[in-house]
DNA sequence: TCACAGTTGAGACTAAGTCTCAATACCTTG
DNA sequence: CAAGGTATTGAGACTTAGTCTCAACTGTGA
């Protein structure tokens, strides 16, 4: 997967640095949502010498390429999650941090009906889910 | 409006002291969504001699009574919008912050098949939409 | 009117994110 | 494969958002 990124970032024509890689290699081994500090932490404790501001800039940089997208957890922290570029919302699991893929499933049709009733002419929309992912949902009725 | 919020905040049995009232009142005359910071300026720009904790300090009161709903921007930023207890959606004007709440209408149809096909059990969700509202959109077709 | 519990402002503090700048490292061209 | 221009980098200062503590204050119920 981080060679997935990687090539992405190719495409996008910028170029493949060290510290594009290795961060591109953390991302890849995480599952699920991370944070920007999330990351930060991953290489510290690599000692990768990687500063603050690459990791902002990259993820800046995969957001704009649709490789992650930024999702907005319930208290109100940042997160990214590693995405098909065609998907657009996500299912979060607030126990372990398992994410979903969620088709569009009926979506576009509320947003045509607000539209059609508040008269706005809607540009984009976010819709996150937040719940519990079946493993959890069963560890905890086995517990 | 300032009023409602007040009595809102009666019922939940705290106390309406000289900084509440001052800022349901600054809540009041805002339109559409407004950032804390906002709020902040307001409140100096006045002269009321309000700590920024304070102001924190409300908000977070008003979310829990659901008198204001937390957005995300598309930019990041953390906006609030004063909104009906019972209404949890809500269209932004990206150009002039207007707001236009949503019903339902349709978006528990979609959580529920997302559930089904991911076997997430989803305690919660967010919807925002994003868009321009219809003077907005008149305005820019007229000039 | 009193007293106490809830609330306040100040300001220190933390965390998140941005910006600048000189140094470095891709990668294209020859 | 060498060289040079340009994109990218890390350091660290800086800004902004939000939290915390604590002594002083003020609603409010009795």
């Amino acid at each position: 997967m981080a060679r997935e990124l990687l090539e992405a970032l190719d495409q996008a024509g910028v170029r493949l640095t060290g510290p594009r890689r290795e961060l591109a290699a953390l991302i890849a081994r995480r599952q699920g949502h991370f944070t920007a500090a999330d990351l930060l932490a991953d290489a510290e404790r690599r000692r990768l010498g990687i500063g603050r501001a690459t990791i902002f800039r990259l993820l800046e940089l995969l957001a704009d390429q649709n490789l992650v997208e930024r999702v907005d957890l319930p208290d109100g922290r940042h997160a990214y999650v590693p995405c098909e570029p065609s998907h657009h919302h996500h299912l979060v699991c607030v126990s372990c941090g398992a994410i979903s893929e969620v088709d569009d499933c009926g979506i576009d049709a509320v947003t045509a009906e607000a539209a059609r009733r508040s008269g706005f002419e809607i540009q984009s929309h976010r819709l996150e889910l937040f719940g519990r992912c079946p493993n959890c949902k069963s560890a905890e009725s086995h517990q």
